[in-house]
DNA sequence: AAAATATATCGCAAAATTACGATGAATTAG
DNA sequence: CTAATTCATCGTAATTTTGCGATATATTTT
């Protein structure tokens, strides 16, 4: 339903699954992976890379900006979005936390 | 609308974003812990320790399962469900990869 | 064979996601 | 000031997600 019952899981389970949830989207993956190689900040130029209208793009941006991964400045009439890198080192850490702990289960033990 | 455009998008985009769309639910992580600690693999006691009806978890199992995350083995009338070790690590890496490109855009240079 | 247990699947409803065109707001150019 | 550019937001439609109860299937127990 989508009626996600935030209340039972911890903060930490539903802030990773926001995380995740933010870049669950080949278009966004797009999007970060643009901005990662192109250090210059793109702003619109995004809309000409990726297959996608304008407002789709931008609802794109929003999602990514509502996570923190993003943060735009504006630059004359243009917005210039650019990887806030305190958030995305944070990001990277929790998904680092969470795929660590993998190390009795080796293939051996279970199924 | 769901209708997203795969085509337009590389092989990786779209697997990275299938795969941090498995894990995009609280519930998925909340299961996926409780894999991980308890390296016995589980059955149906995620059914007593999450929040959600039997069937809703039995759905979620499958989301990871076609991921490849899971796999479960028969275990008399019960289904042991574990981590894949391969895949897991697999999807480690390709998070790990995504995300380790921040080098140079050290919050001075932009926004 | 019948009852109990464990899971999966079906059918449904509510909500969220994705996408687009159209429109609005702000800035720059003429 | 007006026209053009850039981006966000609105309204809408198709699809997907999430969740539950009910039901189906398989296994074990009695």
């Amino acid at each position: 339903m989508g009626v996600s019952k935030k209340e039972h899981f911890t903060n930490e389970q539903t802030t990773l699954a926001e995380q995740a949830k933010a870049i669950a989207h080949p278009a966004r993956i797009a999007i970060l992976q643009h901005l990662l190689k192109t250090k210059t900040c793109i702003c619109g130029d995004l809309v000409e890379v990726l297959p996608l209208a304008q407002s789709t793009v931008s609802q794109h941006l929003k999602v990514l900006k509502k996570v923190g991964i993003l943060k735009g400045s504006i630059e004359g009439a243009a917005i210039c979005y650019c990887i806030d890198p305190v958030v995305w080192k944070s990001i990277k850490s929790a998904f680092q936390e969470f795929f660590a702990d993998l190390n009795e289960c080796n293939n051996s033990n279970c199924c």
